[in-house]
DNA sequence: TTGAAAGCGCTACCAT
DNA sequence: ATGGTAGCGCTTTCAA
């Protein structure tokens, strides 16, 4: 950028044959066009009200005429903090997040707090990576799925000292600020439905993940009911690999050939149930008579398919509002605490035998 | 941080009554913990060969040892460049655009490129808003769903100078580069199979918000081919909120009380279509024998339900994966272009009269 | 192979 | 009400 004889600027806007090849405008390239100094243009936005009005006018109008947009990076290494809020989910598939990040989303953008996001697909190496990469753009807070994490993510995440929100499980250990459930209990109450609805031996149907500790801990729960109710074994049949219908109708297809005495499906999640009810319906399997099927998750289809899918409903939008709370809350230097968020078993017909 | 006369340094470390307050460390934190220059911390991480490897390791213990992360607020201002990329969605419900986001951050992820998600749920200035949050992160490049922006957010994509992809729609003005898919042949082929398969008297069923032009476009395209083929009116019962299965079987019921001729209902989404097939079983009406049912997107459980949904199949995966590799190709120095991605009819019981 | 110094665009502090 | 100045933590020359 130059400076004429008259004083007059020349806009450092250059064209190469057709290609922009203009430098993005800066504080400076306002200041400059506006006459004034790049302070000044920086409290306009800043403290509008300490710049006189026909000042500020002009100034916005430049801005408005260059598209500025004030270079973030610039501002959050002076200030010392930025808007970001690093958002760490362990899969984007099949709606099982999706509503939790929009619900967060939504409620950060309204105090201006912009999501980053990472999806870690259930690897713990890539958690590692990926809370480092979003440690690195100094966010003011991070909310992360889960509260089992690789040592060196906790380690990381403490040493970071912003607040950290551990969503959708608790009872464990919690790095500050947890919002989530019980996952056992979760199992639990999968295991006494099926009782109380007459279901006598149980079998588990799904993708469990080594690094899937809240499906372990619905699993546990699960088992542990069961053994209570004096039902010693639990016919297991689960992959490593996500969840979908097709695994359900596969898993299910196999279980039954083993297994002649089934008397009710517990499906790690919903689309892996509605696998499950085609595969009981090829077989000419009557469900909730010849078997029952319950789920977790309630996906929006659950209550579309046939029968209708029984199975327990986590309570997303309120993780994600609470989530966005906390978040507010602890930076504004408010304590952290563990907040359990109810969930509902939905009973529908694909356990319906009694009411 | 300070040296004390032997010129061992004081880490700055300090421990207030069990409250952590050190400060985050920095390049020099590690140079000064090392006994070497900032520079040479720099270069061990950017540049390993240029440090003598004995260094290079102590550097490394020490980065390791303090949680070192590196500031990338303070990278991306010196380097004039990030590994951001924004990626605006219009909507997180119902897996619309989750596997997506899914494809493409883990595509983008191989390359260390980092995901910023904004989702402007249909709402234009929100559109305004988050584009230029976004932008105010410099960006190495911006994904976004559709081609239809307000006036403002395409010219701050334009002057921003980075490649901008343009997803999931073409077939109209593109800012640089588009990967997606003509929606009005979408439509025209909705009706197309519909005329096909016997049906005659054709309605539209389904959430259709006033920014979402591709559901638009689908419609247009729908009603163009049905007038084509001779069929005039096509009852519509449509509003603007979000679609679900709810909103489905609402609509569906009113539609029927009105016409009472219905040969087909079109849905603009499968969640939309599991209500309709509801209010349909609850009526007494079958399908696909009385009325035939067809949506768009192929949810997971469009083959779960009761009949199994005719729907539309857009190549999520595809799209998701074909824009990491051209926003790759773009920062490279790639041209600009328009790639048309396959969809498929999934054609299955809901409109089975004829095989 | 290593170090010194300048500067990225902005904010904060102190003058005027 | 406005401007000058000093960094924020890093990368990038250029020297040693």
């Amino acid at each position: 950028m130059t400076i004429d004889m008259d004083g007059k600027h020349i806009d450092e806007t250059k064209e190469l044959d057709g290609k922009d090849v203009r430098s993005v405008p800066t504080l400076a390239s306002i200041a400059e066009k506006v006459g004034v100094s790049v302070n000044t243009v920086s409290r306009a936005l800043r403290a509008p009200n300490t710049v006189r009005a026909e000042l500020r006018k002009r100034i916005n109008v430049a801005m408005d005429e260059l598209n500025y947009v004030p270079n973030r990076l610039a501002g959050g290494l002076s200030g010392m903090r930025t808007d970001i809020v690093g958002v760490v989910v362990t899969s984007l598939y099949y709606s099982e997040f999706a509503s939790i990040i929009d619900t967060l989303q939504s409620a950060l953008l309204e105090r201006d707090l912009q999501v980053m996001l990472a999806n870690t697909r259930y690897n713990p190496d890539q958690e590692i990576k990926l809370v480092r990469s979003i440690l690195s753009w100094r966010p003011a807070a991070v909310a992360i799925i889960g509260i089992d994490h690789p040592p060196k993510v906790v380690e990381l995440l403490k040493a970071s000292g912003i607040p950290i929100i551990e969503m959708w499980d608790t009872g464990g250990n919690v790095i500050d600020t947890a919002i989530g459930f019980d996952h056992q209990a979760v199992g639990a109450a999968q295991a006494r439905h099926l009782i109380d609805q007459g279901y006598k031996k149980l079998a588990f149907v799904g993708s469990l993940r080594e690094n899937d500790r809240r499906a372990q801990k619905r699993l546990l729960g699960l088992e542990a009911e069961a053994a209570r109710a004096g039902i010693a074994a639990i016919a297991k049949r689960t992959e490593p690999q996500g969840g979908s219908p097709d695994l359900g109708e596969r898993l299910a297809g196999e279980l039954l050939e083993t297994h002649s005495e089934i008397g009710a499906i517990v499906c790690n999640s919903d689309v892996v149930a509605f696998g499950v009810l085609r595969a009981l319906k090829k077989r000419g399997k009557r469900v909730p008579e010849d078997i029952g099927v319950i789920a977790f998750g309630d996906n929006e289809a659950a209550a579309c398919v046939t029968p209708s899918l029984t199975t327990i409903r986590p309570d997303r939008e309120k993780i994600g509002r609470l989530t966005a709370d906390a978040i507010v809350a602890r930076i504004n230097g408010g304590e952290p605490q563990t907040t359990v968020v109810d969930w509902q078993l939905m009973f529908r017909d694909s356990t319906r035998r009694k009411d």
